[in-house]
DNA sequence: AACTCGGGGAA
DNA sequence: TTCCCAGAGTT
């Protein structure tokens, strides 16, 4: 050991001196800890420290959140994306508010039986707010333990992280496991990041990877998600001021949120507007334009979407909203439904915001 | 055990 | 472009 120090005491000691200065870090109460870890999950600090603090002003209490409107719950937490977090977020909230009185449960097996919280998040509850000491694993404690530990495992493949669990539950601070866990994050995010900064690292010199020159080969991962290729033709219905929205329901991207009538696949613009007139009669509605390709690039899709803008009688409106799952919404009104990204990159690019 | 689920920042 | 982020639920 150097300096006669644990890896736990100087970890610690890093941590106590460096960390950042993170609101949710201000508390031991396990409400806006775990709001902030099913918001950081595969999410950077930076990207959710916003949504973190609207919540926490919206619903400063759990209670507060289960007794919300899902829709205003999922607006909050538009442009984050992986939505089911939001939506077992709201579950999870109105099961504790309801079930469990309000009381939040307090141990990792009782904390992991929550929907939306599993291995990692069930830890970092755990240490942080009960100080049960049980190890992280999560990207950034994947990466710094795979090249100061020198664990070669494939972190692509499930059964890995038990093998760094293990690791670490030999390493964890009994007295302080909150402060090892988040050291352990802090570090990988900040200093034994993806290009480390080895240079300035006090783990230098008992470091697997630094001895042996493999800070570049760790941690192993092979998994490569393959990207498919989607088509969206957009069907902007409007009568007047009015737009015809529908919820997606379906077991899909963006499920929860709102969207226009699509018809999917790629074909030519007539294609789409003779698929449409089996449902409209053609002289019912006129094509006011249709929008520029949109590029959507999710983590495993990559979606090109067209709009098809298109003005309909009143009475049409209303027979849509009766033979279809599409309603009617005002400007205001669809401005405050939670949308995809795409939707509303393609509603400010028409001046709608 | 493999697949699915967003969006954005960094290199 | 490619990688990856305080991962979890479903198949």
């Amino acid at each position: 050991m150097i300096e006669g120090k644990t890896f736990a005491e100087r970890l610690i000691n890093w941590y106590t001196e460096r960390k950042r200065d993170l609101p949710w870090r201000k508390t031991q109460d396990p409400y806006p800890v775990w709001l902030s870890e099913i918001i950081l999950q595969q999410t950077r600090v930076d990207q959710g420290m916003p949504y973190w603090e609207s919540f926490m002003t919206a619903f400063p209490t759990i209670v507060e959140l289960a007794n919300a409107e899902e829709d205003r719950v999922l607006r909050l937490w538009q442009g984050l994306g992986y939505y089911s977090r939001v939506r077992n977020l709201h579950y999870t909230a109105k099961y504790v508010a309801n079930e469990l009185k309000g009381n939040f449960p307090s141990t990792y097996s009782d904390i992991i039986k929550l929907k939306g919280v599993g291995p990692y998040t069930a830890a970092a509850i755990a240490s942080i707010c009960f100080k049960e000491p049980t190890p992280v694993v999560d990207g950034n404690v994947f990466r710094f333990a795979a090249r100061y530990f020198g664990i070669a495992a494939d972190i692509s493949k499930s059964g890995t992280r038990k093998i760094f669990e293990n690791v670490l539950a030999k390493e964890i601070s009994e007295d302080h496991p909150g402060e090892f866990n988040q050291g352990m994050m802090e570090f990988g995010a900040t200093v034994c990041s993806p290009s480390p900064q080895c240079s300035d690292c006090e783990f230098q010199f008992d470091c697997h990877a630094f001895a042996n020159h493999t800070q570049k080969s760790l941690p192993v991962k092979t998994g490569k998600t393959k990207v498919t290729k989607r088509y969206f033709n957009y069907i902007v219905l409007k009568s007047n001021a009015h737009f015809l929205l529908k919820k997606r329901e379906e077991k899909d991207v963006w499920s929860g949120l709102f969207d226009f009538f699509l018809v999917e696949g790629e074909r030519w613009e007539e294609e789409v507007l003779a698929e449409l007139s089996k449902h409209i009669d053609p002289a019912e509605m006129t094509l006011m334009e249709v929008s520029e390709s949109f590029k959507h690039i999710l983590s495993h899709q990559k979606i090109e979407a067209l709009f098809f803008e298109l003005e309909v009688s009143d009475s049409v409106l209303e027979s849509l909203t009766q033979m279809t799952t599409l309603k009617a919404y005002s400007v205001e009104e669809m401005l405050n439904l939670p949308k995809p990204k795409l939707i509303v990159n393609y509603l400010q690019r028409k001046g709608i915001k």
